[in-house]
DNA sequence: GAACGCGCTAACGTATGCAATCGCGTGCCG
DNA sequence: CGGCACGCGATTGCATACGTTAGCGCGTTC
């Protein structure tokens, strides 16, 4: 089914097809689109993508290693459900990954990675508390330029990997009215922390740091849960 | 092609052939009949496996995620490398996450676990040093048993994904002379920490175990370049 | 009227053919 | 004699057809 004749033999990139059909199931999945337990099917996918089975198959697949997706019993993929004991192991593990990132960032960080970790910050002050957009992607470049200064790449992978099912619940730490402010702080002494060199400070700023943001979200699964027996 | 009349149409187990040219290709890998850096071309390998492009090109991509594979700028995928940073980097990561799990398993395994453990540390004491395959054996279900006693599935493939690579070294750690001997007592020591529910001391030999472990590997590995220098 | 069995259909695993890309070699031109 | 450009071969990405299996509904029989 050569359908895509809309592109010209010039444009070299030709965005692979299933990077394409990943980025566009993942963002769907991301914002609601399917419920939890909801069925994906190789062949209606591909249909709604324009593209045949298997480019979505990939997709499919890398969705499923990352646990996005599972493989029910006799059903086939579904999309995944997160439960609070899912999120009570991932902030376990995730207590101790950050807290290795902030303490080997502390130690490692170049001058440079400090100074792009201050102008981060400062957008974040001048950013209101109303643009989550901005404050999401914001506090995303944060981290990842902390696990970054950790120079361990596996380290940052586990960290990547232990984000990617956060995506399953409704919202971010950042709907919560008083996060935005707490984040910043805590931000702000995270940076100081790995100015000074002071590692065991870093570790411990940033396990309040998670200790806070998993607070939120338990809260916000037990709201979910109960709107959802109304 | 339908070559396959061979298997008799009574044999309904029949593995998947994905998930067959997965682990013949992860064995061949950690057999070292493939050079690091070699490449691994689709055709290639399912000519020999005797079977299509497209299950072989699914174990490809697996083997590709779990860092076996791995892409070369311009020749597609070939067999990863592990240098010496790449395993420093793995044992910082991996003593962190070690220590969970010992910790976790100190609090919270089962008395069938605690049991199983027992029994695995007597089959230990009774394998012979030269019996390298049987103590591996027994030693990846010791610490399986207690990855599991962590009760964090998140924590038990966080650990699997980092010994993967691992098998990119020729050897493992039971090549050492005095390590079995040396394994067995902190096993021992560390199933004694998790029976007496003492969470730091069962962290602490973990570290210890992992410390070893890592020396160990290290040294094998500037054998290994030693040995091409020449 | 109920239970069991048979066939139909939906879904996925697999095979294979086709197309697009990239590296490399060769030949031509400056 | 060297560099650039064109073309060819190798390799992977994509599409699609086929086979197989399992679940479900309908019919038949006791």
């Amino acid at each position: 089914m050569g359908v895509r004749t809309e592109r010209p033999p010039t444009s070299r990139g030709s965005t692979p097809l299933a990077r394409q059909a990943y980025t566009r199931i993942r963002d769907a999945i991301e914002r609601h689109q399917y419920q939890p337990g909801e069925r994906m099917r190789e062949a209606d996918l591909a249909k709604s993508l324009g593209i045949s089975r298997t480019p979505t198959r990939d997709a499919l697949k890398q969705l499923e290693v990352e646990g996005l997706l599972e493989a029910a019993p006799r059903r086939g993929l579904v999309v995944a459900t997160l439960d609070q004991q899912h999120l009570t192991e991932i902030y376990a593990l995730r207590d101790v990954l950050e807290a290795l990132a902030a303490r080997l960032a502390a130690r490692q960080a170049s001058e440079a990675e400090i100074s792009t970790l201050r102008a981060n910050l400062e957008r974040q002050a001048e950013t209101s508390s109303d643009d989550i957009d901005a404050l999401i992607r914001l506090n995303s470049q944060f981290h990842n330029t902390v696990y970054r200064a950790s120079r361990n790449r596996y380290l940052v992978d586990a960290l990547h990997a232990l984000q990617t099912p956060l995506a399953l619940v409704p919202g971010t730490t950042y709907s919560d009215p008083g996060r935005p402010a707490q984040a910043l702080r805590q931000h702000q002494r995270l940076v100081d922390a790995i100015e000074q060199r002071d590692q065991d400070q870093a570790e411990a700023v940033a396990r309040e740091h998670m200790r806070d943001g998993e607070r939120i979200r338990l809260q916000r699964l037990a709201d979910l849960a109960d709107e959802l027996d109304r």
